[in-house]
DNA sequence: GTATGGAGAGGTTCGGTTCT
DNA sequence: AGAACCGAACCTCTCCATAC
């Protein structure tokens, strides 16, 4: 985020790969365009699959909507096509036409879309690709995935390869001899981005060399040869309305602030986690205070401090329950811990159900179509207590159906999702 | 029988915290 | 150090219930 820790960047790199503090490296930088990434791959020469990618690893399948961008070429150009090529690239609308988009939403009588990245989001989720081919996607690619021949040897001839074979590269990333000249892009880009046709959060740093990227390998999955140097978020100022607690499935209490509604970054943000009793303290937040939000990473809302200055007189520091809220079990924290923790296990209504949420999770076993509302409620109508009782449900298929919101079709659905992970 | 609205689920975005 | 998990907001899709 600031123009120290990208010197400290280059650093490390140098110190990781045994340079002298004087030896060049050189940086490519590229604008940090705020859409959604996703992989193509190509096989032959053609377009065979194309993904979003939640986690990095799997994403849904988006092939026939990502057929439809002008940005996906169909079949790779030039004649150094390699067997099989997997590229990542952004998705993005453009400002001119996410605006559009809005007054035709509008002309439709159809809600609007909050901001330009959602709205490319939703379009990309289409089930019918008419729908998509009519959104006005674009598209910036930058990165390799699998690579069946090598086409280039550092990332500033790849990009090149890129628009060889056809892919639109973003025109304004640079090639940058040192940090210094890579630093001098974002402070252009941060006085020029109020201009440019899309949004983006920042500007990404890359070593060129792809010799020294593989050298300098993988921290967990973030790459130790790139840094993403961000804009700082916007700022919003908002009224702190109330502090709650939540229950967790290992019966943590989560403190959670209630806002006064507020537009930040292009949302309206209401609530905004505290994660625990010490954060509470550190910040010295309490019920009543006018307090600054931005959104994390420009997505998660976030405390950032309070105004002293605004605090309404007899402001108390807010007392951390010592009950459970849920079920009025006490609530200890254990010498070394920061978390607060409910002692009712089972016989907490909160626990039991976090627990339920979680064994049907898709990390977990993975069953479709029972949420947490149903849960809840389930749990509430005494239809099931634990996990064991997921697969006893069908003993009470009649009643299930009885119930309001229910009827053969989901239910029918929720017995099939259920014997599919019986084995 | 068909259109419309609402609820719920699930997936996407990302950073921060905590546990292993 | 690395992975898991959580949090908030938005969007689409599915299904049920209601109105006509």
């Amino acid at each position: 985020f600031t123009e120290d820790e990208a010197q400290e960047f280059v650093q490390r790199v140098k110190r990781f790969l045994g340079l002298a503090e004087g030896d060049p490296v050189e940086l490519v930088a590229e604008p940090k365009i705020d859409g959604l990434s996703v992989a193509l791959r190509y096989e032959a020469g053609r377009l065979a699959q194309g993904a979003t990618r939640g986690d990095g690893v799997v994403g849904e399948d988006v092939t026939a909507n990502l057929r439809t961008l002008k940005d996906v070429p169909e079949r790779l150009h030039g004649s150094r096509i390699p067997a099989t090529l997997e590229v990542r690239g952004e998705v993005f609308m453009t400002k001119a036409d996410f605006l559009k988009l809005n007054q035709d939403q509008e002309k439709d009588s159809k809600p609007p879309f909050a901001n330009p990245r959602n709205a490319a989001a939703g379009s990309l989720r289409q089930l019918d690709p008419r729908i998509t081919a009519s959104r006005r996607l674009s598209a910036f690619f930058y990165a390799e995935g699998e690579l069946s021949e090598p086409i280039a040897g550092t990332q500033w001839d790849f990009l090149e390869a890129l628009r060889e074979l056809g892919f639109r590269t973003n025109p304004i990333a640079e090639l940058c001899p040192s940090i210094e000249a890579a630093l001098a892009v974002c402070r252009k880009l941060a006085e020029t981005r109020a201009r440019l046709a899309y949004d983006i959060d920042g500007v990404v740093y890359k070593v060129n060399d792809w010799a020294l990227q593989r050298r300098l390998g993988f921290v967990s999955r973030a790459p130790r040869w790139a840094l993403a140097h961000k804009f700082a978020a916007e700022r919003a100022m908002t009224r702190l309305n109330d502090i709650v607690i939540q229950v967790g499935r290992t019966g943590t209490l989560t403190p959670v602030a209630e806002l006064e509604p507020v537009t930040v970054g292009g949302v309206v943000v209401s609530r905004a986690t505290l994660h625990n009793e010490d954060e509470i303290a550190r910040k010295d937040v309490r019920v009543g205070d006018t307090v600054i939000v931005q959104r994390a990473g420009d997505v998660i809302p976030q405390i950032v401090g309070i105004v002293e200055s605004k605090r309404p007189k007899g402001a108390q520091p807010f007392a951390f329950p010592a009950k459970c809220p849920v079920c009025g079990s006490h609530a200890v924290r254990e010498p070394g811990e920061v978390a607060r923790r409910c002692t009712g296990g089972l016989v907490c209504a909160a626990q039991a159900v976090e627990r339920l949420r979680h064994f049907v999770s898709r990390n977990a076993f993975d069953i479709e179509g029972l949420g947490r509302k149903h849960i809840e409620a389930f749990f509430e109508a005494g239809l099931l207590k634990n996990p064991a009782g997921i697969f006893k449900l069908h003993e009470r298929r009649a009643e299930l159906e009885g119930r309001e919101g229910w009827g053969p079709q989901s239910t029918g659905n929720l017995m099939r999702a259920i014997e599919e992970r019986r084995k």
